[in-house]
Formats: C-alpha cells, structure tokens, sequence
DNA sequence: CCCAATATTGACAAATCTCTCATTTAATGT
DNA sequence: ACATTAAATGAGAGATTTGTCAATATTGGG
C-alpha cells in the first residue's frame, strides 16, 4: 500500500483475469465468465468504503465478499487499485443515473436527472454512503458534477437559465444535491426533500418560483415512475 | 481500536493530563501548563487528518508531534477518542471562524460569516482539508450549517430574507459554502470565488441580484480587513 | 538543592495487515 | 473421461499498528 496517486489513473493496472468489463468483445473465451468474482469483490468493496471509509483495509472486503484472501490480489494488483476502481465504478454510476431519457428542455432535463440521482441515494444506502466518501477525495467534485455541465451551458444559451456553468453555479448545484444525500444518509430528512432539492436547483438556476415547484413535482414523479419499472 | 460511536461523546474521555482546555479555573495547580503537548498533539492530528483522511494511525500523529508513542496515550485513551476531539475542536473553530462583530442586518452578518469561513478555508489549507474529511462523517452537516441557523431564522422574521432555516435552505448555503472550500483546496478556483460563493448564497436567501454583489464586496473587504489585523 | 508529582520515553507483546506462492479445486473443450 | 487452462485457497513472511509499562527525565514548590 502506498500513497494513491491524486490524479490519473493507477500506473500499475495489472487485470489478471476478466479484462473485459465492458469490451465490446463477447468475451474472448466462453468461459471468462467468472466476471462474477470480479464483481463480487467490487461490490463487497463498496459497502466496506460505505462502512468504514478510506480505512477500509483488504480483509475487510474479502470477508465481505466471502472470497479468500489470495482472491483479492487475483483481481487487484494492489488495494490501491480497488480504490481507483471502485472510485471509477461510482463516477460512472452517477452518470448512469442521473442519464434521463432525451428531454429537449434543459430545465426539465436538469430536473429530472438530478430527481433520479437523488432517488437512486434514498433507494440505494450504500451507493449513498459511497459518494458522500469520496466526495472528501481530491478531484471528487469534477466527477460529481460532470452531469450537469452540458445542461446548464445549453440552459443558459437558450435562455431557460440567467446563469450558466460557471463554478459557482455548479458548486452551488451540487453542493445541494450532495448535502441532500448526507441528509438522506443521515435519516433526518424530510419525505419532500428530494422535491424540495430539485426544485431549488432550478430556482438557483433562475427559473421561477411557481414554474420551478412545478417542475421539480413532475421530475420526481417522473423519476419515481421510471424506478419502479 | 473500534467503532467509534455514531453519535454522542464516548463513553471513556479519560482526560489524564490537563482536564481544562477552556475551564474557567485558572488551570488548578500552576504547573499544568504542560497543555503545550496535548495541543502540539492536537495539531498533529488535524494535519494528519488534512493529509490521510480517516486512515490516519496514531504512529503518524506522534510523529507529526515529534512525541513518543506512549505520550500519546497519555492524553487520549484511544485512537478514537483523537477523532472525536478533533471533529469537536473542527466545529467550534468553524463558528469560531464565522463569528462576526455584531452586525444588526441579518443579511450582512451572513455575508460576513460566510465570507470569514470561506476566507479562513483559503488562507488556512489544513483546515479546509480537515473540514472535507469531516464532511464525510456522521453528524458533521449539523456542525456546518449550526452557524446558520439563527441568521436564516431571524432574516426571515425580518422579511430581509424569503426563505427561513428549514433544511433545503440550510442546505443549499452549506452545500455552497463546502463545494468551495474543496475547489479552493483542489486549487482550481478563481480568484473571486470567495465573493461569488457569498454573493451567491445571499441571492439563495432571496436578495436582490445587485444588492448580493454589493453585499458580498462589501463582507468580503471586511472580512479580509479582519483578517489582516 | 532536594523531593514529590507529573510527563516522557522507548522497548515490547499482541494484534492486524498486506502481499506471495505453492497447492488444490473447478471449469472447459474435445 | 481426460487433459488443459484458469480460479480459488490459505498458510505464512514481513511490515505496521496499537496499546502497555517500567524506567527515566522534568517540573515547581518548599
């Protein structure tokens, strides 16, 4: 274990078995599909980052996994690695679910994608926890805010927002949703405050009032809609 | 080493040496003054926090302190009982950090506050990293936004404001207030990022556009005047 | 200057952790 | 079935960590 390098990816990256992921290849050979492991130690990860924090050590995770302890290093050079994985695993993930069906407006775009990330953290505890973990890790924020760039700029070109993606917009934004994560986390709140959330995102994007409420109900309808199915 | 309790104080504090930090007696006996390396300790272990997150191990606090292993334990019972000083020590700095002269215009002392966090978190580094790695503990958004809530609360009473504490406000204002202090720890924020956070976190209250700026000028000069001194 | 109270030290046992590797177990194609 | 290739195992070496403790050093009062 040595320092994880801030930026950039693992210089290491040794993948022993797997390397697909997501290759387009079938897979080379029929019989990599013990991917499972793969993933089992990946998630086994999660819920001990979401326990126990940056100090989440190997033995932590194959016990949670229920693997053998070589296992781990069969998949992982290093627990280094892991951490740059999993930090990986939930940038994408993030993205996953803030990705909505194509909205032309960017307001109820912005709406509803941030309607289902915050969904996704009252649905998904540890997926929650996940987050609000590496958000105290260096380059974090870019990730977390990756998603809503390209709306805001096109918000603000079409004159739906009086602001656009600048830094304190975004830090703004997501400052928000990450504080209504913790507070989900945390179980003290509200049963609105998803709804609140979304609707003062818009309003902080300067739609108005009455239009921002109503937006911010049918975004999480929406998003609650295209949960369940 | 284990679980630190989620909430509340622990249930050992043994306090072997100094037992005042802010008693109002006069340190009992005079030769208490050996306080010196309980704070030389307590440093350590915030820049340790700053530097390692919530890996930190005692070994790199007592060699930050330039101490001995055993001094250590002679003022903490545990490895978890430095944590939970530190978050506590961390809270009272931030509202430390955030009390301002008395100022009657709810708006203003928000502005002020705000910009005195903000400004401490630029000019301090290891305090605005440790307040990150806080972030992603239990219980530290209430630690936040406590700075908070009685400006929001009375801003509303005085109609200076259209929104009062209720969670969504609190949030949004702390969200800011911390996406900021990690672009600022990150290094990629501009020059007046502290003055748009403040300008911004007034306009989420519900003050007028050109008022906000005015007012954030006007905090952030004071603030920065305050500091200088 | 000496004494008693207090603080500091560093060696150490026990626990824990990381990572390696020889060996065993399982899966696959023929 | 059988041979071949890949995956899983767990013992264990070496490093690091935690927390204890007897010995040592320092302090301030008398």
């Amino acid at each position: 274990m040595r320092d994880l390098s801030i930026l950039g990816l693992s210089s290491k990256m040794g993948i022993v078995a797997g390397m697909s992921e997501t290759t387009g290849a079938p897979l080379s050979r029929g019989h990599r599909k013990r991917e499972k492991t793969r993933r089992q130690l990946i998630d086994a990860g999660l819920r001990a980052l979401a326990e126990k924090g940056e100090g989440l050590t190997v033995s932590d995770v194959v016990a949670e996994a229920d693997v053998s302890n070589g296992t781990f290093y069969n998949y992982f050079v290093d627990r280094d690695e892991l951490f740059l994985v999993l930090a990986e695993h939930v940038a994408m993930s993030i993205a996953a679910a803030a990705a909505s069906a194509p909205v032309l407006d960017p307001a109820r775009r912005f709406a509803l994608a941030t309607a289902r990330v915050i969904l996704r953290a009252v649905g998904d505890e540890t997926w929650a926890r996940v987050i609000l973990r590496l958000m105290s890790r260096p380059g974090a924020g870019v990730q977390l805010s990756r998603y809503l760039r390209e709306d805001l700029a096109e918000g603000l070109a079409q004159g739906r927002f009086d602001t656009g993606a600048d830094d304190a917009t975004l830090d703004q934004v997501t400052g928000l949703v990450a504080m209504t994560i913790r507070r989900v986390v945390e179980g003290d709140a509200q049963p609105d405050a998803p709804e609140r959330a979304v609707e003062r995102g818009l309003r902080a994007l300067g739609v108005a009032s009455e239009e921002a409420a109503e937006l911010a109900r049918e975004a999480l309808a929406a998003a609650r809609e295209n949960a369940a199915r």
